[in-house]
RNA sequence: GCGCUCUUAGCUCAGUUUGGUAGAGCAGCUGACUUUUAAUCAGUUGGUCGAUGGUUCGAGUCCAUCAGGGCGCACCA
């Protein structure tokens, strides 16, 4: 049973479900960022099939204090650290702020992959004072919260310790603010220099109201104030929330102590990673959510991050082999819509995948040409991909296999532009590659007379590939080394796309030339 | 140090909650398609379920110990 439907079996008979999830915007969103935003919005579309009146919000962190500077480029931006992401300008003075500009970015890919979410700023939420009530009763009950940290997590704190950042009236700064007494009206704080590593408080002692954003919640009670708030019933976290004694462990604790309610469901995921560090520096790759998104397809990518059950970790690779696997088995998935017998869980993965949040959009029947295909076409030189494709296929291709026809293309030349080494590019040599050098006289003796053979040949691809068998018959040679031949001079490699079909596309000189060694 | 998770066919993984004769896809192999590529179709091989011990009529599944892999947390979110 698929992982989804499983996790809907536990849940108990409350109709209402708030499926929540969040985000710091301190940076640009990793790829594995998604994988949250996928589980939950799979939950979300899942438990409205499922009939249940379900909500799916997700909360910017944009109260959060700015800890470290995205880019070592941005140090401009030092003056800032310590102080809400909210209020530090964006890098390119595009947006309002350091926070929106980051979060639209990711929000960007949400549209794309048909996540649709009610959106909340925590800026807004604590301005607004909607969490004023909470705020008062967690300052109140500060002693719970301490005995809490001491006997889950076992960090103790002072006596005097509070479970608050106040902004600091004097520079602005969050992260910098030490709280040490609350009165029921305001908290007394101290801006220290040396609270943190990562930024330099001003050195202010004052006193003020906590209310109406004057203050951020830590995070751990931050989550509290979220879920006793927000009656929010289903989050999950990535697993290092998820450690025993953990911010989810204590949260979980503050939120039954203080408020009396039992913890949302957790979905506990594990990582998404992208393949060794040293093998993306040397592709170069950018792993930013948005990234991938351009890359991969939108469906892809939601096939990517669901299949997997939640506790496995993702190990996602850009190698050409590892490319046209996941487009393979994306493939195979979507075939088995129209077969009788499939697997019902594929058919459950399939239907997640699809970005249109109606599960029973027409949208999602279509079948186009594999990605080896699709690779080996869009790197031939002068040669319309679509026609190509067209030409082959049995029947005109409707206008949803157009669109996503030329999405899967678009996606190979980004691959090839981002991701592709060297030695998994497919490109037509212009002059005789150095390896030709290594042929064996048989291999060398083949290409020859396919060079005569050629002058006279039908130019279509299923006579050309009989040519060619026709030939190694008459040197005699082994098809494989035959085959590899033809690579070898073309490409450079010891494989390639279907030769006949492959040599209808080239010009006919030029392989004849190409083949004739000797000249 | 504390904790999580994984170990099942060559590869990627289901199956473990509620014990009952080992599963899928890919790869491989065989055959077909008037001839073998990173094509299509059909068929098929392949696993003492990491190790040891225990509970049980019966253990991949439950319990204990061990080994190996991956990861998280240690007063940041």
């Amino acid at each position: 049973m698929f992982w989804v439907d499983k996790l809907i079996k536990q849940l108990d008979g409350q109709t209402l479900q708030i499926v929540n999830d969040s985000k710091t915007p301190s940076g640009r969103a990793h790829v594995g960022a998604l994988r949250g935003v996928i589980i939950h919005d799979t939950i979300f579309r899942a438990l409205k099939e499922y009939g249940f009146e379900a909500h799916y919000t997700f909360g910017v962190d944009d109260y959060d204090p700015l800890d470290e500077l995205p880019y070592s480029k941005y140090e401009q931006f030092q003056e800032f650290l310590g102080k809400p992401l909210c209020e530090v300008p964006a890098p390119d003075n595009t947006t309002s702020d350091m926070a929106d500009y980051y979060i639209s970015e990711f929000f960007s890919v949400f549209k794309e992959l048909g996540v649709q979410v009610t959106t909340y700023r925590l800026r807004d939420i604590y301005r607004s004072g909607q969490f004023d009530a909470t705020i008062d009763r967690i300052l109140t009950k500060a002693d719970q919260v301490r005995d809490i940290y001491r006997t889950v997590s076992g960090s103790i704190r002072p006596p005097t310790w509070l479970p608050i950042q106040m902004i600091c009236e004097k520079c602005g700064r969050i992260g910098t603010t030490e709280a040490y007494a609350y009165d029921g009206q305001e908290v007394s704080y101290h801006c220290r220099p040396d609270m943190v590593t990562w930024a330099t408080g001003c050195g202010y002692k004052g006193k003020g109201s906590p209310f109406s954003g004057r203050s951020k919640l830590p995070w751990k009670l931050e989550w509290v104030a979220k879920w006793a708030n927000q009656g929010i019933t289903i989050e999950g976290a990535g697993k290092d929330h998820n450690s025993k004694g953990g911010s989810r462990d204590v949260a979980v604790a503050c939120l039954k102590q203080l408020f009396g309610k039992p913890a949302p469901l957790n979905i506990p995921y594990e990582f998404f990673l992208v393949e060794g560090a040293k093998m993306s520096s040397s592709r170069g790759i950018g792993v930013a959510a948005r990234d991938m998104a351009d890359f991969l397809p939108p469906e892809v990518l939601r096939f990517l991050m669901l299949r997997s059950q939640p506790n496995r970790p993702i190990n996602f690779s850009p190698s050409e082999d590892a490319i046209v696997k996941l487009f393979n088995e994306f493939d195979r998935c979507q075939a088995a819509i129209s077969k009788p017998n499939a697997n019902p869980e594929i058919l459950r993965i399939r239907r997640f995948s699809q970005v249109s949040r109606d599960p029973n959009a027409a949208d999602i029947e279509y079948t186009i040409p594999g990605m080896q295909l699709i690779q080996a076409l869009v790197q031939l030189p002068h040669l319309d991909v679509v026609t190509e494709v067209q030409r082959r296929n049995p029947r005109p291709f409707t206008d949803l296999e157009f669109k996503h026809l030329h999405r899967r293309i678009a996606a190979v030349k980004y691959w090839l532009e981002h991701y592709a080494e060297d030695s998994e590019r497919l490109e037509l040599q212009q002059e005789l590659p150095d390896v030709a050098s290594n042929l064996s006289d048989l291999q060398k003796d083949f290409l020859q007379r396919l060079s005569v053979a050629l002058k006279d040949a039908v130019w279509e691809g299923n006579a050309l590939q009989n040519l060619i068998f026709a030939t190694s018959k008459l040197v005699p040679i082994p098809q494989p080394a035959a085959f590899s031949a033809i690579y070898i001079v073309l490409f450079g490699r010891v494989q390639g796309p279907r030769a006949g079909p492959l040599f209808s596309y080239l010009d006919r000189d030029f392989l004849m030339t190409r083949f004739n060694l000797k000249e």
